[in-house]
DNA sequence: TATTGGCACTCAAGGCCCCTAAGTGCTAAC
DNA sequence: GTTAGCACTTAGGGGCCTTGAGTGCCAATA
């Protein structure tokens, strides 16, 4: 087990690191902080460190840079949440008002906290998969096309076209309407696609290739959005420090754009530390994101963590901060979103 | 006048330096093309073709690289066309399938473009301006709130939430969508304000309250989306190419994320060259755009352009292919709505 | 036993110098 | 109008050296 200070000597490390982006090396570790012991003590323990796989030497004789683990230590052991200012509380308070409009309410939140942390940040539509069906409703387009709209309790409301080649009698649409409500409102989205199995086999024959039309649209529009959205601000500050990284930026900005993995990795997180869900490096198991940190925290409507937020950015990035303002930003979010 | 074989020169030069990035000089340029002269010669028609401002040399001894003139007298004048490849062609026809659902097909249309492209791809939704009203529902959500549906003759459908704060009853709701869509049905959507100016006084006073505030929320419908949507793809191209840019992306970044510059500038470009509109570099105005090129083409509906897509790049970028492509694509989308 | 001063060693980064290769403009001859 | 020839320029690369920050180890110390 590792003595206190040795563990004090890594979060000065891994502070300054931060900090100055410079390997740090034990002399100015010991002028910077004042640990009451020699240059040669922190080397030992520095040594110490380096056993563990907690620090690593970029060159044979340069100063220590944190290993992933090392952060994983920092963030689950050592760091502190620090308070966010005065001016970053206002922000928060300024630019986040209320709009019924759910999208715009996203768009401003993923901004504040890209402003916020200087990284990219991430948004996710709520999920339809926890929340109920409030009502369906299907509406006559012309051309014998039918739009489905879906109206999920957490405010998402979901279209979906579709086109009935056969035709229909608008009396036939309203009474499938009146059925599916029935049938449906109330009921967990998961639950729908079993719910409709035998559906169909309450109409007259001559009307069941509509109804299973519907059916099938409605389905697609349940499951395309268990694949869910995301939105995105900031993808200038990645590059904006880009020295953090060792090869190009490029694979990081792809895995982005395959907002699918993202999404994934998104859900399997767990809140950690202080509510918030860390992934440092390599532990995302994504390729393209092996010199990337993540961190996500869930936001609630109803008294239910309907979906998360988060940033992303180099390992190298303001763990405590940024853990602050992703807090501070999900609470916000949940309040607003409750008015 | 320049004479024609200077001309030539400027040809050789751009596509040159488009394919190996070096600044190229009078002795390779002999060399690769046959121009049945000496290098003494191509160096006078090189010097011709500095003071026109058409190339530059970035050191005093080094090869020429063109100017942003001089990439836009390629454009126009020189580049032709170049065909696309099988291969191509099969890849627009694979990918770009028929789908009842719009944003889906944009979608695929914006990743089809930056693939085929190499670079970031941008695709407008259909714009509202220049069509027409279908019809326009209103949903009763529970909690007073209402949900109105601004289905528009382009595929395209608009969602807006309005609050109700006095309550209503279904039928009031039934009605006004009545005589809404009896005002509105076939209308330019550009003209819908005009056409609801007087909409409530038609009602008993106790009703107008609700009725102004579904107008004001369907003008708000109309109005949020004259600010149109833009959908992006490739944008890990950039940084692929980023030894193109003099300084860092991370303008570049910013830029494509304000997307209302990008949406004006757009709507601004007129087709020039075979269909394809070009801003060069520094003619677009926009700061953090000064080193990149923007190429767009219209797409259709019914008849009628709806919107563009395009794509951006580094000034240095293959204009002869990416205007083929972009063309291709647009003709394709069109065709593919039109179904 | 933990800490420390001292010391020899390592190595990246930066400065300096020089050379080379590719390119230029100019001039006089064709 | 074109060309050969020539003197000139300069970015980039290689080699060489110095410097400074850092290391590991060891014997002495408290």
């Amino acid at each position: 087990m590792l003595q206190d200070r040795t563990l004090e000597v890594l979060r000065a490390i891994v502070q300054d690191y931060i900090n100055t982006k410079e390997p740090v090396g034990s002399k100015t570790l010991v002028d910077r902080h004042n640990f009451g012991v020699s240059s040669a003590t922190i080397r030992n323990d520095m040594a110490l460190l380096e056993e563990e796989e907690l620090i690593v030497a970029p060159h044979t004789s340069s100063g220590r840079v944190p290993t992933d683990k090392g952060y994983r230590l920092f963030v689950d052991r050592l760091s502190e949440v620090k308070p966010l200012s005065n001016a970053e509380r206002a922000a928060i308070e300024t630019l986040l008002t209320a709009s019924s409009d759910l999208e715009d309410t996203l768009a401003k939140t993923v901004r504040l906290l890209s402003h916020l942390t200087n990284q990219v940040a991430m948004v996710q539509f709520p999920t339809l998969g926890k929340s109920q069906v409030r009502n369906v409703e299907l509406l006559s387009i012309t051309d014998g096309k039918v739009l489905i709209l879906l109206v999920a309790d957490n405010g998402r409301i979901e279209q979906h076209m579709i086109e009935t080649p056969g035709g229909y009698e608008l009396d036939d649409l309203a009474e499938i309407r009146a059925r599916l409500n029935a049938a449906l409102a109330g009921k967990q989205l998961a639950s729908v696609e079993g719910l409709l199995a035998t559906f169909a086999e309450n109409f007259a024959p001559d009307r069941r290739p509509l109804v299973a039309r519907v059916v099938n649209g409605l389905l697609e529009s349940v499951d395309a959005n268990r694949t869910e959205k995301l939105l995105l601000a900031g993808t200038g500050n990645l590059a904006r420090r880009e020295n953090d990284f060792a090869g190009s930026i490029t694979p990081v900005l792809d895995a982005i754009e395959e907002q699918v993995v993202l999404l994934r990795l998104m859900s399997e997180m767990q809140s950690e530390q202080h509510g918030v869900g860390v992934r440092i490096g390599r532990e995302s198991g994504i390729a393209g994101l092996n010199e990337t940190s993540l961190m996500v925290a869930g936001y609630e409507n109803q008294g239910a963590e309907v979906a998360k937020l988060g940033v992303l950015g180099p390992t190298r990035m303001d763990y405590s901060g940024n853990i602050a303002a992703i807090r501070a930003v999900a609470r916000y979010l949940t309040k607003i979103l409750g008015e």
